[in-house]
DNA sequence: CTTGTCTGCCCC
DNA sequence: ATTCTGC
DNA sequence: GCAGAATGGGCAGACAAG
């Protein structure tokens, strides 16, 4: 199958936006496709050459990228560089430059099979060590050289992973359902299917193959991850109540790394993160934690991995956890970085598939399958039907180290829904309610070009606070979120009095922002905490040696502050105060 | 050997 | 992670 | 309300360059 055939149905598929289109479109692509290259299709349109847990990393992005379609078109990299923060995508750059007429050429150009591009690109993937770097643009170059313009586009954005088509995995099922299993009537078969397998290409194997009653027949099975649930969000105790029915668990969630852990039939461990990568090796100390604690012979549970200091009983905050996050040295990091699991789900256990089972009937598995020690415990869960107890049950859970609650519910509808993000679980985090989060008046020093939907803006800004000693504006974060589109439109107008050719000289940053401004724009922006940071430098020294502060998940209000100079900005001195203020009432009294 | 850049379907 | 937007 | 696409900080690992 000629790869032109995917790339002109993206072409067509960018071009699209209802959804009944794009599914249209997009069932015609997966009906010509022969059945032996179905699998791989299916993972192409999800912007993959293998299933998300196979673990395939190309080891190769933009930057790499960038340099291959520089040396297949005679240009510089600078040149391609500026092409994409001119038009925003790295694609759209390439298929400018092996269309125009200097380029020309390569007439002959025979285009590409479907067959090779992933083949290829898994060669990409497997080039180590010295060379490598080189060995994987040469890959990509020779692809490029023999790629249509539209082929290279969709060729580039499935090595930067931004495909950009409109579509997901959903729309796929979609299609899925619509060509191969009679109709949407499918769709729910397929999508169980996948949540529980989640590999799109065996799903589309098993339905040629067996029909719907084959994927119907896909089992729960431990080894294999099942992708897991999500919760949505909400700010408000009663709201939250209310969607649940009037009652719900209230679950402390931890400030960790989510894993599923599974005990397959010859008593092995398996860890997956929430995007499914194996990090088993990374954390032998939970392995043996579960080798312990678990009851059945075969089990899938999910809990979060935690900094905990077990002899205090006193929850580490998230960066000591992702200290374990490592390859080498792991007995030491076990040994400097104590972790707890802290169980929450039962997915299975002894053959049994426990998803369909209400949640309290989960719980109660969960806790019949462990043996709980002072690493191994269950999360701290009540049962509240009242809206001031769930808010003094949100301010205890903060108060003990947590970042807030997950609100789940009770009632018959809540079975552990695998891949969705549905009303059955809500969170409610402290930076979620204003009135308990820290906002700050920061002052936009620069901004970067925007991609994609946000071609031809700024994508985001570079902040700072002020340094009243100095009378220097520190960086302490970007910002690229809570931004409208009439916000974003509006910025390049408001800004340009301030453009400036160089970094001014007040201000101290240690990003390259696209372009500069000089201090006089400020903002609202809100955010979860402050960290400390190698990377920004507000307060830098204040309060350890050899680091500054930085936000964690900003994102503009909304409210532009026009009414501050920005010398009237938070300043450094505020942020060390929030910082250490908020490390020692979590509460946030 | 050290340093710097880039990457990761990274984790949140 | 959070947030915005088109359907 | 869903699905999709913008965007954040930060760490260790892997290479390449010096």
């Amino acid at each position: 199958m000629r790869y032109l055939i995917v790339a002109e149905a993206y072409r067509d598929l960018e071009r699209l936006s209802s959804r009944l289109a794009l599914t249209e479109r997009l069932a015609a692509l997966l009906a010509q496709t022969p059945a032996d290259l179905l699998p791989t299709v299916c993972y192409l349109c999800q912007g993959l050459i293998a299933p998300e847990f196979a673990g395939v990393d190309l080891g190769m992005a933009e930057k790499l990228a960038v340099r291959a379609v520089a040396s297949t078109t005679g240009t510089s990299a600078e040149q391609v560089a500026a092409l994409v923060r001119e038009t925003g995508d790295l694609g759209q750059a390439a298929e400018r430059l092996l269309t125009s007429p200097a380029t020309e050429p390569a007439g002959l150009t025979a285009g590409l099979e479907v067959g090779e591009v992933v083949r290829t690109l898994r060669e990409i993937a497997a080039a180590e060590g010295a060379g490598s770097q080189g060995r994987k643009l040469e890959l990509l170059a020779g692809l490029l050289a023999r790629a249509t313009p539209v082929e290279a586009c969709y060729l580039l954005r499935l090595v930067t992973r931004n495909l950009r088509l409109g579509i997901g995995t959903p729309t796929v099922l979609d299609a899925l359902a619509q060509v191969h299993a009679g109709g949407k009537a499918g769709k729910k078969v397929l999508e169980r299917g996948y949540n529980i397998c989640c590999d799109l290409g065996k799903v589309a194997a098993t339905l040629v193959s067996g029909g719907l009653a084959a994927v119907e027949g896909l089992r729960v099975q431990p080894g294999n991850p099942v992708r897991v649930m999500l919760a949505q969000r909400l700010a408000d105790a009663g709201e939250i109540l209310a969607r649940l029915g009037g009652q719900c668990a209230a679950e402390y969630k931890y400030d960790g790394v989510r894993v599923q852990a599974h005990r397959t039939a010859d008593g092995r461990i398996e860890l997956f993160t929430r995007r499914l990568e194996e990090i088993s090796d990374q954390f032998p100390d939970v392995v043996e934690l579960l080798a312990a604690g678990l009851g059945p012979s075969e089990a899938i549970l999910e809990g979060e991995v935690v900094a905990y200091d077990a002899a205090a009983g006193e929850l580490r905050p998230f960066g000591e956890v992702m200290l374990r996050r490592r390859k080498h040295g792991i007995d030491q990091a076990v040994q400097d970085v104590p972790v707890g699991l802290f169980c929450f789900e039962l997915l299975y256990a002894d053959g049994e598939d426990l998803t369909m089972l209400p949640y309290p009937r989960r719980r109660a598995a969960l806790e019949a399958a462990l043996t709980l020690s002072p690493r191994l415990r269950l999360t701290t869960a009540a049962e509240v039907t009242d809206p001031a107890v769930l808010d003094a049950t949100f301010a205890q859970a903060v108060t003990d180290g947590c970042e807030g609650l997950v609100c789940k519910s009770t009632g018959p509808d809540s079975g552990y829904q695998a891949g969705a993000r549905g009303w059955q679980w809500i969170k409610l985090k402290r930076d979620y309610r204003t009135e308990l989060s820290d906002t700050a008046d920061l002052v936009i020093v620069g901004a970067f070009a925007g991609r994609g939907r946000r071609a031809g803006v700024y994508g985001a800004v570079l902040l700072a606070a002020y340094d009243a000693d100095a009378d220097v504006f520190r960086a302490v974060t970007k910002c690229g979120a809570g931004f409208t589109d009439a916000d974003l439109a509006a910025l390049p107008a408001r800004l340009a009095p301030l453009q400036s050719p160089h970094k001014p000289a007040r201000v101290d940053a240690r990003q390259e922002p696209d372009v500069w401004f000089e201090p006089g724009l400020v903002v609202e922006i809100l955010s979860a905490e402050l960290t400390l940071s190698p990377n920004y430098t507000a307060a830098w020294g204040q309060i350890r040696d050899d680091a500054g502060l930085a936000m964690r998940f900003p994102r503009f209000t909304g409210r532009w502050r026009d009414d501050k100079a920005a010398d009237d900005a938070t300043t450094t001195r505020e942020l060390a105060e929030l910082f250490l203020n908020a490390r020692r009432t979590p509460a946030g009294g």
